[in-house]
DNA sequence: CCTTTTTGTTATACTGTATAACAATTGTTT
DNA sequence: AAACAATTGTTATACAGTATAACAAAAAGG
C-alpha cells in the first residue's frame, strides 16, 4: 500500500509500476472503449507481472482515479484562473487560454470526457468545477434571484465539460480564440445575466 | 429472433419473455449500479431460464435499450411541446409541464440518466433533443452572431440534461413551477440573449 | 390432434477477476 | 560490501459471469 500522505519516501520500484501502469491504460483507452479493457492487456502492455496490478489497485476504475487526478488538478488550476477574472475585462484572454490547454493536452481530456462512462469519476469533476465557480464568480455569491446559486454553479459547470466535449469531438475546429469567446457569452455571461436579472 | 418490422404476429411467449426481463432489468437498476448487474440476476428475477436471455437479446446493453426506447419517444414528444412554444409568453408554463412529466416518470428518467454509463444512449439523446431545439427555436435560425447554432443547440440540449439529472439527485425539490422558470431564464432566455447580442 | 415454436434443464467451455506460496530481484541501511 | 526489507515475478488455483449445445417439456397455432 502506498503513502498518500507524503510524495516522498515511496519506492522508485513503486513510483515506476504506477507510472508504467497509468501509460499502459492511457494508451489503451485512446485505443478502445474503456469497459472492455481488462486487467491483463494492461499488466501485458505495462511488462508487468498480472499480479503486481492487483498490489496496488482494487480495479481499473482505481487506476484511471489516478490518471485523472494526475491531470485534473493542472485543468482546475487553469480554469480557476479564468474564473479569478470573471469580472476582468480580460477574461477573454482567459477564456482561450483554457482552450489552448486542452488542445495541449488533448489526449489527457479525451480520456476524462470518455470516462463518462465511470459516472462516479465524471460526478467528482463536476463538484469540484462547480464549487471553483462558486468561489470565484462574484455575481453567484450576490445573487437574489429565483435561481439558487448550487443550481447555477451545476450549469455552468456541465455546460464548460459539455462545450469541451463538443469541441474535442469537433477536431478542435474552432480555434482557442473563438472558442474563449463563445465560452464568455454563452456560459459566463449568460449566466450572470440569468441570475441577477429580477 | 423477433420480427423487427410488425408489431404483430409475434409469439405471446416472446412479448411475454421480452416485458418480463424489461421489468426486471428496469427494478434491478432502481436497486443498484447498472454495471453489476448480472445476467442471472436478471433471469432470476423474471422467472426465468437463464439460456432464454440469449435467446432474445446479446447482452445487458441490449435489453437497456429495448427499455429507453419504450420511454425516450414520450419524454422527446414533451420537449417538442415545450420547445415548440419558445417564444410564446407562456413557455414557463410549459417548462413546469415538462418537469412535472419527469416527476410522473421518474423511475424512467433515473434510469435514462443512469445510464450515461452507456455513452452512446446519451449522445444519441443529446442529438435529438439538440436537433429538436434547432428545428423549433426561432432565434436560433436567424442567429448572425459568433456563436454557431450548433454550438447552441448543443448547450441548450445538455444543459437541460444536465438540469434534469440535477433535479432527480436532489430529491425533486425545488417543484415543477420553479423548475420551469429556472429552465426558461438560465437555458432558454440565457441563450437566446447570448446569440442574438452583437 | 399434430406440428412448430418457445422455454426449461443440464452440462460444459471459456474468459476475466482475485488470491496464495515461494523464488528472484531490487532498494535501503549499516 | 553484507544484511535486511520491500517489491516484483512465477506458478497454481478458486471463483464468478458469459456463452453455447443437446435434449426434454410446455405452449401456441392451424
Amino acid at each position: 500500500m502506498p503513502k498518500r500522505s507524503s510524495p516522498v519516501n515511496v519506492d522508485p520500484r513503486v513510483r515506476r509500476t504506477h507510472r508504467i501502469l497509468r501509460d499502459a491504460l492511457v494508451s489503451l483507452i485512446l485505443e478502445k472503449d474503456y469497459p472492455s479493457i481488462t486487467i491483463k492487456e494492461i499488466t501485458d502492455r505495462a511488462d508487468v507481472a498480472y499480479i503486481t496490478f492487483f498490489r496496488h489497485y482494487n480495479g481499473i476504475d482505481e487506476l484511471l482515479m489516478e490518471v485523472l487526478d494526475e491531470g485534473l488538478a493542472e485543468l482546475l488550476r487553469h480554469i480557476e484562473t479564468l474564473a479569478g477574472k470573471t469580472e476582468d475585462p480580460a477574461n477573454e484572454v482567459e477564456g482561450r487560454l483554457i482552450f489552448e490547454y486542452i488542445r495541449q493536452e488533448s489526449d489527457l481530456f479525451r480520456i476524462l470526457l470518455k470516462s463518462q462512462a465511470v459516472t462516479r469519476i465524471r460526478k467528482s469533476v463536476i463538484q469540484n468545477i462547480s464549487m471553483m465557480f462558486q468561489n470565484s464568480c462574484g455575481f453567484l455569491q450576490r445573487s437574489n434571484s429565483h435561481i439558487p446559486t448550487n443550481i447555477a454553479s451545476n450549469h455552468m459547470a456541465t455546460s464548460l465539460l459539455a462545450l469541451i466535449e463538443w469541441w474535442l469531438e469537433n477536431k478542435l475546429s474552432p480555434p482557442p480564440a473563438q472558442m474563449g469567446k463563445i465560452y464568455k457569452a454563452l456560459i459566463i455571461d449568460a449566466t450572470a445575466s440569468a441570475v441577477t436579472s429580477v
